[in-house]
DNA sequence: AAGCGTTTCAACCGCGTCTAC
DNA sequence: GGTAGACGCGGTTGAAACGCT
């Protein structure tokens, strides 16, 4: 049924007319929408607005439904597999938040755009690169990516440790995250052909996320920061096991057009050298601030970037 | 406690595309 | 095919929250 023979009556007005209100919504407009959707189901926003009674754009109301008001919106805390998520199908479609979005049950292109503004490119300004530059995609992909997938094993691991009615192992570099389409073994996210629906858990809320209550010092912030790229290069990759570290990398697949696998562990070589520098580094991979870069270590990696790619 | 800088995220804007006429 | 309005997307803004001094 269009939204139009929907037994509003009120005679179209300009947006001088209607007295268009801006800004924060209210409740009470919340209120109104949401009852008017429920009732009459989505669509024509413009005239949705007006025989609402809603003194908004159609435009305002839209956004307001999709990003907040849908029942089925996520709220809070990125989980790991979504930023991996993230940062996988941003390397390959660059600013296509709504297309992002849609592995993302439950997130709008909205808030991946956010995270990727206040997340992403703060550590590209920190590295006082370019977010778009081979060098900052380059440091997501090899450094950043793995490492988010080594915590998610480390996390998954900690899970099913802690369960006895799990028989799971998790080993470095051979394990499928269940319920959800992040191969972990190859690092990649397994996508639809076209259009399907290949997306991690959406019941893998923060709440329920056993990555999310592991970790416990993630607080209140709306991503966990455990993650940030300032992680990892901070993270001890030479305590005799780093070799798993190596190994979960060198499985991913990675596109042609990028760096060699050669590179890549040159760049894992200084993270070496800067840890070592380091000794204030939080050696059991805990919470680590996103301020304990020091001038030394970004000037450090930035010179072993420009040095091997 | 106050002031100030930073971060986060909801909301707006502009523009390109789609669709109905 | 042309046109106008609606829609959707990506970029940007600004207020509120937060953290630090």
């Amino acid at each position: 049924m269009d939204v139009n023979d929907r037994g509003c009556n009120s005679a179209i007005q300009s947006e001088e007319e209607m007295d268009l209100r801006r800004g924060p919504w209210t409740v009470e407009e919340d209120v109104t929408l949401i009852n008017y959707i429920t009732n009459h189901g989505e669509g024509r926003w413009n005239s949705l607005s007006r025989c609402a009674g809603l003194k908004r754009t159609g435009k305002s109301c839209r956004l307001r439904w999709l990003n907040y008001l849908r029942p089925d919106v996520r709220r809070g805390n990125i989980t790991l597999e979504e930023q991996l998520l993230i940062l996988e199908l941003h390397s390959r479609w660059g600013n296509r938040w709504s297309k992002i979005a849609q592995h993302l049950p439950g997130r709008t292109d909205n808030e991946i755009k956010n995270y990727w503004r206040t997340r992403v490119q703060k550590h590209a300004k920190q590295l006082k690169c370019d977010v778009n530059s081979k060098q900052f995609k380059d440091t997501v992909r090899y450094l950043w990516m793995p490492r988010l997938v080594e915590r998610i094993q480390a996390a998954a691991g900690a899970s099913s440790a802690s369960c006895t009615t799990t028989t799971t192992t998790a080993t470095a570099n051979t394990y499928n995250l269940s319920n959800n389409n992040i191969n972990m073994s190859s690092g990649q996210v397994d996508l639809p052909p076209s259009g399907g629906s290949a997306q991690v858990n959406p019941s893998f809320t923060p709440e329920n996320s056993s990555t999310a209550a592991s970790s416990d010092s993630f607080g209140t912030s709306q991503v966990s920061p455990i993650s940030d790229l300032t992680d990892y290069c901070n993270y001890p990759i030479n305590n005799n096991n780093n070799q798993d570290y190596f190994q979960v990398n060198h499985v991913m697949n990675y596109p042609e057009s990028l760096i060699s696998p050669p590179s890549y562990f040159n760049h894992g070589l200084a993270l070496q050298a800067s840890e070592q520098n380091s000794q204030w580094m939080d050696m059991d991979g805990g919470d680590i601030s996103d301020n304990l870069w020091n001038v030394e270590d970004i000037w450090f990696l930035q010179q072993q970037l420009s040095n091997n790619m």
